[in-house]
DNA sequence: TATAGCTTTGCAACCGGTTGCAAAAAGTTA
DNA sequence: TAACTTTTTGCAACCGGTTGCAAAGCTATA
């Protein structure tokens, strides 16, 4: 069916390995040579076949692209940056989409029948086993989004979340808000505790009032607008709010309105991720944003050294968060 | 490095031939043998090599998803039912990201180097050709959210939008809304046009004026902000508007708010897609929903059988729009 | 013109599998 | 137990490439 690099040998009269040879960069081929083979590709239409290829090279080029994240609207842009930064550097990605019917271990064993270079796990809620699995199975794989530790075992690329509950908090306090509360994304994510955490010591440091804490089942619209009625209903609303992430804050925001409150005159809102819908005219949600870009274009600057050096210790990349002011909270003094 | 066959078939004290058809289904093992195959393989935690085993087979269970559209939330929700719906049937997709830097061509040939099953286009903007690129490279193709014809050179699977452009007209007229306008995506869209002459035509067949027609840069939110108030500043507004889709809906939505203006008691819209936030509360948009789920189901349903049948003719299947109500048009009288 | 040194080329083995074919083994029947 | 089927197995060639090695071709030098 397809043209094959035997078809190309005959058509120009020489050897396989000639044909071979002058599809590889970095082979002695003489001018004459290479002229004759490639004449007889382009009259033939001959594109190597990358899998073949593979099976000698031990390089497929392919790399993993596991999430479990297919529902926040930030994704998609995770995704396009993802598929465009490994396309530029001539990687392709194999997506994996992890879910209650397709478990972390049937891809585990997927990607390796498929000789994937490298996998990314990009998700802040998968557990570091899922990646730890990868990398005990030989292949070089990154954490993107993942937790921070100072003795990781695989690689990680995230942001600081304790550095993003703290900014919060400064953030909140600097504006004069006195009863704080935490609504924080589902309870076991490590992110949710992270940003706990470091949103308490910074609270604690400045001497102000414990905060109400409660959790959203989910990081959702849904999941953050069910919370806030609840608060709304149950409890004596707080000051101000230190959302778990933008689609939470999106969906506690239209549980305060629909409840007659105003953001930011009657309670004010923080959210974290900066996503794009964040900025619309008509959310102008003030939030804390994560460096997408950097986080991606690190994740895979990780992923292509991996594949060039040999095995070096794991190491967790945080990188800075910075607030970006809207109007879901009240001005500064 | 990693285990192959004939670590298997040492280890086993057997043939290649018998570990390999102990692999592959349908082929002849006897129950001793495949016991003894099977313990070695486990022993030595083999997996076999699906990009070997494709050199022979023809048929590597990738399938190409190529999009342009990374932008509209609504592809995440696309991306998640593909990916699903293709590893439920033992399809891997590679994705392939089209943008300026990565045009179609290179694409083509990219995933004819790997060999790919199959390719779904999905996208309502791209071109015709690109599809058809595919085709006359030899690779199945479907193309998912294109345009219906009815002399199509590859198979599409869509919804009918000019249907989708009547049921906006009948909807409006019902409401007793006289004075109407077609707020577009962008003009060159082919999906853009079909709705238009739907519209349109439903109008004038039901004596209806001819409405105010204009159209937004992009399927976007800024988009769709941008032109709505450029309408609100420079002409008399209509009574309710079709809208091009749903993202561009919410900008609109933003702007005729901003202009101290309410929906639906001084303005009615109506979108295009019933994507996610759509339903959100604050949002509450009444649209023509796409059943994205079939969509996506039959695309990959069809691209399946064309693995396995030999080439049908290419075929557009449409699937029906239906309204969803909600609460930016006034009520049915 | 003979010789040394470098470049180019083809041969053949290999990457990790599959598969047609014929021989061997097992099962049936008389 | 012999003759005949049917099933199981191994051999060897093949899928579409790459690559180490040695022979061939070329250029430069003496």
């Amino acid at each position: 069916m397809a043209i094959t690099l035997n078809d190309v040998a005959q058509r120009a009269g020489v050897s396989r390995s000639a044909v071979s040879r002058t599809f590889t960069d970095g082979a002695s081929v003489s001018k004459v040579m290479r002229q004759k083979v490639e004449d007889a590709a382009i009259e033939l239409g001959y594109t190597p076949n990358f899998l073949a290829r593979s099976l000698t090279t031990r390089s497929t080029k392919l790399i993993g692209l596991v999430s479990d994240n297919f529902h926040n609207p930030i994704f998609l842009e995770v995704f396009d940056q993802f598929t465009r930064g490994l396309q530029d550097r001539g990687l392709r990605p194999l997506l994996v989409n992890l879910s209650e019917t397709y478990q972390a271990s049937s891809s585990l064993r997927m990607l390796q029948q498929y000789s994937v270079d490298g996998v990314i796990v990009a998700s802040s809620t998968l557990p570091p086993e899922v990646s730890e699995a990868f990398r005990s199975a030989g292949i070089p794989v990154v954490n993107s989004f993942g937790r921070f530790s100072l003795t990781p075992k695989v690689d990680v690329v995230g942001i600081d979340d304790e550095a993003c509950g703290q900014i919060a908090a400064e953030t909140l306090l600097a504006r004069g808000y006195k009863r704080l509360a935490f609504l924080g994304g589902p309870e076991p994510a490590t992110s949710t505790q992270s940003r706990l955490r470091g949103f308490l010591a910074e609270l604690q440091r400045a001497g102000g009032p414990a905060p109400d804490i409660t959790f959203a089942e989910a990081y959702s619209f849904e999941a953050g607008r069910a919370e806030m009625q609840r608060l709304l209903r149950e409890t004596t609303p707080a000051e101000a709010y230190f959302c778990g992430d933008d689609v939470l804050s999106i969906g506690a925001l239209s549980a305060i309105r629909d409840h007659g409150l105003r953001v930011p005159e009657d309670i004010g809102l923080i959210g974290v991720n900066d996503m794009q819908m964040s900025g619309w005219q008509n959310i102008n949600l003030t939030t804390i944003a994560q460096p997408f870009a950097e986080i991606i274009q690190t994740s895979i600057d990780v992923i292509v050294d991996m594949l060039q050096a040999p095995k070096q210790p794991a190491q967790a990349r945080r990188l800075p968060c910075r607030l970006v002011e809207r109007g879901t909270l009240r001005a500064l003094p």
